[in-house]
DNA sequence: CGAACCCTTGATACGCTTCAACAAGAGTGG
DNA sequence: CCACTCTTGTTGAAGCGTATCAAGGGTTCG
């Protein structure tokens, strides 16, 4: 039917993303854990140094191989938890071995800001999907810190009310799109800033497509049927885990409402 | 089929939610407005009086006819928003008229205490359900009072990481739920501490049931079935506006996972 | 090689929406 | 008071969207 047989097939695509990776490019451990830059790209630029110096001293630091639970809903959150390197997911672990992740986030990033604060546990699990490197933040530690400074907690407030309005749209989107708007979105939300010199855009899909699935909750098949849908309809072309965009405005009219 | 022909149908059931009401039991102004039990119940117990005062300073109060627009995205947000008094609903007004309910406020609680601090456009709209009673907050005016009272930022901070978690559980619930266990869901937390002495719980349904169809983000018609389905089972009795939970073990297993 | 994992495709089943029709109040105006 | 309209909820029939089940091929690893 199509020109290309097989999405999976073609040799210049892509490498699958495996399930657990075990081989990471080995960053600069100290730019990714501890620099300024670190602190900047989760707080935001331009804290004060001395209180960027504190926070330094209180954070735990942990190297986690890809795999690892970062997080569990089955015991009490006491620290913030932010992702220095490496990608994770934040999902639901139904006890039987499986997850069902339905949020990632890569590093440098917030992976929970919140949880600690209410005393009790998180709503989510969060698993390494690379290797990690993970930073805790102690609560009490944090909450003392910011009584000295008052910008640190206008900070995380910040941090918090993005947070609100991410899952607020994310909530919208499930309760009003489609599968195919949704991935729509998706694929849209990967696109921000990457415009290539004639219009289209590659986009690289880093995680399993059954990850994708998953955030976008629906099932591996269907996201395997809308890939090929769309690029039937020309909106985007596909070769492995690299997906072409070539009509950004028939994309955006799909996400639309 | 049933011995109850009609869900409607019945004399001693209660009255059916108006789209607009009109009428508004007079409660005590003082109270909901600017007393210190208002400002308690939105930023937690003991909060220090002169701080109270300070916000009661700043705060506007507004009373405002049920059907008013609280809140639009149009515009951007640079007020913290409350509701001392009323019902508010949350959700998206797609310019037509119509009015998508996506979540509910009851006041005294908080309407929106994330969106001004992004400088941009709130992600939802809110309408008055009821007359309201609206409180706004300067976003700048709070933040210098943060800057004097590091406790106020802690309650702010605990406010948002609830709605965090909030959001969290509901986009889990619209990705792994289907439509009863939602309702089943939404029902138990209509139940909390609400046990009448022989075990069963009767909730009134404050809505009109459109609005809650529309937060489960389901059709009037699904709900309507679901309703006859549950009480058909008998785990619930329907009696127009009045919902008497009888099984709420199973009731719990439907909602569960 | 076989085993494990991933993606794809097809056939089928089910949940929910859509559309249409109807009954019952609530408001309005004679 | 009644007739009329508007809105809400209910019910049924039909159809779409997505999940489920089953089968097959590709790739990686032991």
């Amino acid at each position: 039917m199509d020109t290309q047989t097989t999405l999976g097939g073609g040799g210049a695509r892509n490498l699958r993303p495996l399930r657990l990776r075990r081989v990471v490019p080995g960053a600069d451990p100290a730019l990714a854990a501890g620099g300024a830059a670190f602190w900047a790209s989760v707080f935001g630029p331009s804290l004060a140094s001395d209180i960027v110096a504190e926070l330094q001293e209180l954070a735990q630091v942990r190297e986690l191989p890809a795999g690892s639970l970062l997080m569990s809903s089955r015991e009490p959150a006491r620290d913030l938890c932010l992702i220095a390197r490496g990608d994770a997911a934040l999902g639901s672990a139904p006890a039987d071995g499986s997850f069902q992740p339905e949020r990632s986030v890569q590093g440098p990033g917030w992976l929970d800001a919140g949880s600690a604060w209410l005393g009790g546990m998180p709503a989510q699990d969060a698993v390494a999907v690379s290797d990690v490197v993970l930073v805790t933040l102690p609560r009490a530690d944090v909450q003392a810190l910011m009584q000295r400074c008052p910008e640190l907690a206008r900070r995380l407030v910040l941090t918090l009310a993005r947070q609100v309005q991410s899952l607020t749209l994310a909530t919208h989107d499930l309760m009003h799109k489609d599968a195919e708007g949704r991935f729509a979105a998706w694929l849209l939300q990967r696109c921000a800033g990457e415009a290539a010199s004639d219009g289209s855009i590659t986009v690289a899909l880093n995680e399993r497509k059954r990850d994708i699935a998953s955030q976008l909750a629906i099932t591996p098949e269907t996201l395997s049927r809308l890939l090929r849908q769309l690029s039937r309809k020309g909106l985007i072309s596909v070769a492995g885990y690299s997906v072409k965009v070539l009509d950004l405005a028939a994309l955006r009219a799909l996400a639309g409402v």
